[in-house]
DNA sequence: AATGAATGAGTGTTCATTCAT
DNA sequence: CATGAATGAACACTCATTCAT
């Protein structure tokens, strides 16, 4: 990470500690007044540093963008080891409803970057876009083949595991894109059980889906034997 | 609409007329580079006209942005109407077929639309973004109440009608805001039809569920034995 | 007056009439934001008329200054005829007191004028200054004039009748451009009979003004003899 | 001074003596073309900035203005320690003809900011117009009471010593704003001695005043003793 | 390695003036 | 004669970036 980005710097830890301020402050300005309406100068002025030494660390306002993205890629990271780390030895519903958890989680610590991203995907650099793209198709890609797997052992049922996969994701993006809506009616708990509910509820096997949820309606399968 | 952002032209039709040549250019050029990235001079250029023509039909740079919402709004106001008409009379699971094919159609005609308001409104003024939450949260509750309805007569079991109609709304977005990734996979009328059975699938009771998705998958009941 | 202003109006009724109107509106305009302050789209719309209406009776924004001067001057020439035959056959003394009652009145009367002038004489071109100079020159001339007949016939001793000449001008131009100060403490009246009690007290000659001021000051000469 | 006015500059002896350049080279412009026709480029290319540069040392255009004023005040300051310090000890008459003197003098240095300020008052900003009015009414009120102290000790007779102080003042501005018309007769020295003559005159008690003028008309009072 | 003054192209916006209708 | 839409140069101001110290 970060290689790519050019700096007079030859310290090294001192580069990697001072670009991790340099970021937190630029994201925490983005978010409040967008990239386009946060100067370089309120930038360094928020990390301390003045503005000739903050372009010792960084060549040019736009690093400043990936380097968000590589905040973003190394969360991402993080975040696929975690889950699959979890997820070993489970059965499909079981690796599912813990992905799910681990991956809304972290959409909560970083709904910033996240909505960050989300703004700037559409004038960013074709390159930059691709980088986040790419961290959102691996995602999607992630939950696919568990998915497909859940579906090859019969636990699940899925016209389309890709789309559904990549409900899951934009299900995530929404609870930081669409805080403003969501925050009002949900915990971030809620938020997670009664939507890791509802995609099980879409994609279970009758006989499982009514044992499961045998006590919801009363128009479910009063059937117990199956 | 619209009669809140000032102009000195006198000539009514001639005013709407350009104005919506106005924000047509604008919204492309938004979509390319960004409100803040994107010039008057920019787009005055683009719609053939000179800085001081332009500036004779908007007051100001963030009347565009007034502009663009009307344009949501007006578009929105046809959405709820049609949505309305079309689902007279119908059973809970048509209606909400209905809609969300109605719902889903327009959101993919208005893409530029719904991707530059996603894209500002973290850095649009209060009252901006309050315009763009009103609507959205106006669809939410459109579905909220079709889908209490179902769940009033019995077509429907949900766990959270509040949160699922968000996620049909939530979808719609998904369908704009990430056609990098779904257009590659889905045609729109894929699109909705699978999203559409997904929804049914988690909300239907078990007997309507089977009854209609009999064929769908190998492991579905037919099933002999079990 | 104004022949020097061109329009392509005809009919020069209407053209007086108009651009009187237009240059009562302008300055009052002029007077709150001045002259660079005020568009003319906004002198436009004060007059009624509309913008390609307005050029036909003037042919650029400058030429409104020399209307402006043209309302000054003719004034200017009315107060002089004014002053001439009011003070027919007087003594010099009330010719004096007459002179500056009506010079006064009328610095009251054109305020506005006044003041505007003031502003402008520092931006305006050289003949536009040139004709405001000529017109305060010619009235310093006149009360120099009238102070010299009174010297010559020993009514006034005076040791420079050009300055207290230009005095005089200028008391009454602090009435108008002053008048924040003015105001407050003194009606025009009373500023008229203080200031012409104080011009004569320093140009009479002392015989004259002991009898004249005698009851004023506890110091002054008691003594009548004289 | 200053303190008000926003500069990104830290080095303070740099950024008073680069306000002083400006400030001056934008006083010449303001004189030959007022403010609103002095363009920031032609200030910066004045004062051998460009025009980023010169932001740095201003915050806006207006405050050019304060800059002016904050000139004027600090010139002003100077004034009346000098007039004070000059008068102690003195009588009236004497600590009169030396304020006047001292005064007088200074607007002749002054010129261009009396000028300046008479001329942007019209459209200057509340407190910016207040600020020069203060200043006015302060000398006015300091010559008042030099009058009412002469008064008192019996060596003046005045019917009104504020508008006679408000006339000193209108003297000195007098200099500055109509050196068009005074220059082209008088020295400074020769305006001083004639005005101070003709003050006096006009509120000297006659038996000073006659011991005083003794000489000068022929009809005065050939008065022997008194 | 840090400082912060300087650069200058670029931004949004205004407005005197023209001219087709 | 009147209308009002169009022009485009000019304005005040900002800010990413450079570089002498």
């Amino acid at each position: 990470m970060q290689e790519h980005i050019q700096s007079s710097i030859k310290n090294q830890p001192l580069l990697i500690e001072r670009r991790k301020q340099i970021i937190m402050a630029a994201i925490k300005l983005f978010m409040a007044r967008g990239f386009e309406g946060t100067s370089i100068r309120a930038i360094a002025k928020a990390t301390g540093l003045t503005v000739g030494a903050l372009y010792r660390y960084i060549g040019s306002k736009d690093d400043l963008l990936w380097l968000t993205t590589d905040i973003g890629n190394s969360y991402h990271k993080k975040l696929h080891e975690k889950m699959q780390e979890r997820v070993k030895g489970l059965r499909s519903v079981d690796a599912l409803k813990e992905s799910i958890m681990v991956y809304f989680r972290s959409a909560d610590g970083l709904q910033d970057v996240y909505t960050f991203h989300n703004h700037i995907v559409l004038t960013a650099s074709k390159e930059l876009r691709q980088s986040i793209f790419d961290r959102e198709s691996h995602t999607v890609e992630y939950f696919n083949q568990l998915l497909t797997e859940g579906v090859n052992v019969g636990e699940f049922e899925i016209e389309d595991t890709y789309l559904t996969a990549h409900n899951i994701v934009v299900a995530a993006n929404a609870w930081a894109n669409r805080r403003w809506l969501l925050r009002k009616r949900y915990t971030l708990e809620d938020y997670i059980r009664i939507q890791t509910n509802s995609i099980l509820n879409s994609i279970q096997p009758e006989r499982v889906r009514v044992a499961r949820t045998g006590t919801l309606g009363k128009n479910s399968r009063e059937s117990k034997g199956e």
